[in-house]
RNA sequence: GCGGGCGUAGCUCAGUCGGUUAGAGUGCCGGCCUGUCACGCCGGAGGUCGCGGGUUCGAGCCCCGUCGCCCGCGCCA
């Protein structure tokens, strides 16, 4: 017999009926009814009922056993009394009645119940995340996340892909996100930085003249938080590829991300081909370049409307008149729902920091549309049916307005049309629905310091032929900023998934996109010298895309939260509580390194 | 850095208009219980109402400050 055990706790049946077995494991439950005595002894396979009464010699030390104590348990299969059985245990059939027992590892009282399915703060958990992790539902998550990986790199690897590991100890990169840095000891006040992504690795990797370049890659930005932003590292599948256009990355990602997620999805819809929705078309129909195509409804421009001389909405117009912009967002069936719904959308808006949010209600009169609601008086019926045929209404819909200008209609738009679907519960929930978003703007402007900036990646290749990219001057000011990017997102139900991009390989090119953006040669070599350096020395067109692990297994567990997903995460300070860090180190260490503290005052 | 929400027993929470000794469930401890699987029944222990100050005859409750947690914004090429 094995030291501490001869099967799991989810292995035995019928079959092994007579059997004497051992088991080992933690006491998940615990029912003792005096003469009788249930402990459900866990582990990481399963749940198996053991059972001692007072024929036992094992009932004394049995009776001692309390939650979460690690025991050992030696007993014969038997199968339970006809009436007892538990269907809902694969081990439901059986229980070994227990014949020894020994203590290997005894539990204090526990700051939190391993058993049952309530909340617990988050303090808590993270603190004592061994037993958090100890929980049904986290332990199959995790698990979940461990197949997922699984079943990505198969799917990259069927494709042609090579794993490769790039440094984690690299160069602090100027653009982007804030560096987590690592002093050195051997070159004192220089430092070494963690990597934001392996952006640059297998870029060089591709000139280099590998191909089809994947990783699991660990990723560390030193920024705040968010739900769905982890504190300090997270999980990309980091995909690159030489000689290939857009279309191929599409070709060769589309699969391996609609096959994870139809092999994950225990049995929800998964979009079979995923639409592909250029940026300026989702900020306009979705006021957002993350959209929860869920949701229904689609947002129009009904600007023109409202601009045009018999229509009388001074608020709107004014707006129109300095570049403003008016987005409608149609609401089906809401001609049926108290003045309350419109007021509360209203309070809405406010909150959101709009002025409010215009509506007309359609009515059937005889026939004809009748819109009713405060500003529908401004509104003649010609130009009300003119909205309602732009927004898709009928009767018995009402339409939103969101006006300002342009990106904030949209955003405002974007929020009022989740707001909308969900008030009026719209859309199935209980589906993936993934999309591309392309062309996204190479340059954006920067109000702030009045200049033209990188919209995104300042390495990916802008959509317009070389020539006449190199031939713009800073003065081509609205030409720029309309310039599109070989850059793509894909979104599922909302969250930003996966980003790439097509990669500016030509020195050339990459000096004329510097300088755009205010930038000269020497920044472009101080900066980004290695792959700038590599380019010059015959590189590869190349592409590929970065998606992020950690929430496509959030979207796939149907969690809300990473840290559902997350074996050790940081708390929202970017703590660990459970070992501790950040943590102080001595002043040896600090001497070492050459480091002396200054610290902020109190 | 800013804004919002929360902070009462180990945990989840209730606590009325500011009024007597701050409650429930769960967990823990003890007793009873031979078929439970959220076992059941009886009893018990357990509280700096986050902390500091203020108003008041009287504060868990009102006011000011502060700390912590969560959510959002800024940030995240």
């Amino acid at each position: 017999m094995h030291r501490y055990r001869s099967h799991t706790c989810g292995a035995l049946r019928e079959s092994h009926e007579g059997e004497t077995v051992r088991l080992s494991g933690w006491c998940h439950r615990i029912r003792d009814h005096g003469g009788v005595l249930f402990i459900d002894l866990r582990d990481h396979y399963g749940l198996t009922q053991c059972v001692a009464d007072p024929d036992s010699p094992a009932f004394k030390l049995a009776e001692t056993a309390r939650a979460e104590w690690v025991v050992r348990i030696d007993g014969r299969v038997r199968r339970r009394p006809a009436g007892t059985e538990n269907p809902d245990l694969p081990t439901g059939m059986i229980e070994i009645f227990i014949t020894d027992m020994e203590v290997l590892g005894p539990a204090a009282e526990l700051p939190m119940p391993v058993f049952g399915e309530q909340e617990y703060p988050e303090e808590t958990r993270l603190t004592y995340r061994f037993l958090d992790l100890r929980r049904e539902r986290l332990h199959e998550n995790i698990m979940k996340r461990g197949a997922i990986i699984d079943s990505l790199r198969h799917r990259m690897k069927d494709q042609g892909f090579s794993e490769f590991q790039t440094p984690i100890l690299t160069a602090s990169s100027p653009e982007g996100a804030r560096d987590f840095l690592v002093p050195s000891r051997l070159h004192p006040g220089k430092f070494y930085a963690l990597p934001q992504a392996p952006q640059q690795f297998k870029q060089l990797l591709m000139v280099a003249g590998f191909d089809r370049y994947f990783q699991v890659a660990p990723c560390f930005r030193d920024e705040d938080p968010r739900a769905d932003r982890l504190p300090g590292e997270f999980y990309q599948l980091d995909v690159e590829m030489s000689f290939v256009t857009q279309e191929d990355v599409f070709q060769a990602m589309e699969p391996v991300i609609r096959g994870t997620f139809e092999e994950f999805a225990e049995g929800k819809p998964v979009t079979p081909v995923f639409l592909r929705i250029p940026y300026a078309e989702a900020i306009l129909k979705y006021g957002s370049d993350k959209p929860d195509l869920r949701n229904p409804l689609v947002i129009s421009d009904v600007s023109e409307v409202f601009g045009r001389e018999e229509v009388t909405f001074n608020a709107f117009k004014s707006l129109l008149k300095t570049g403003g912009a008016v987005r409608a967002i149609p609401a089906p069936g809401a001609a049926a729902q108290p003045r309350s719904f419109f007021d509360k959308m209203n309070d809405w808006a406010r909150g959101e920091g709009a002025p409010g949010l215009g509506y007309i209600v359609f009515e059937d009169a005889g026939g004809q549309l009748a819109g009713r609601g405060p500003i529908a008086k401004f509104v003649p019926p010609e130009a009300q049916a003119e909205i309602a045929k732009i927004s898709g209404c009928k009767a018995g819909d009402a339409v939103f307005f969101a006006a300002g200008e342009p990106a904030k209609a949209a955003a405002l738009a974007g929020k009022a049309r989740v707001r909308i679907g969900d008030e009026l519960g719209l859309g199935d929930k209980d589906q993936f629905a993934l999309c591309w978003i392309t062309d996204f703007p190479q340059y954006e402007w920067n109000e702030d310091e009045k200049k033209i900036d990188f919209s995104h990646n300042p390495f990916s290749m802008p959509a317009i032929e070389p020539d006449a990219f190199l031939a713009l001057n800073a003065e081509d000011r609205d030409r720029i900023l309309s310039l599109t990017a070989y850059q793509y997102d894909v979104v599922c139900n909302g969250f930003e998934i996966a980003s790439g991009a097509i990669r500016n390989h030509r020195p050339d090119i990459m000096r004329r996109a510097f300088a755009i953006a205010g930038y000269d040669e020497r920044v472009l070599e101080e900066k980004f010298g290695g792959m700038y350096r590599a380019f010059h020395y015959g590189a590869p067109p190349h592409g590929g895309m970065a998606a992020g692990i950690d929430r496509i297994v959030m979207l796939l567990c149907g969690a809300i939260n990473l840290r559902e997903v997350t074996l050790f995460p940081m708390n929202q300070r970017a703590e660990d509580l459970l070992l501790g860090a950040p943590s102080a180190v001595t002043p040896k260490q600090l001497r070492e390194l050459h480091i002396r503290l200054n610290l902020p005052e109190k």
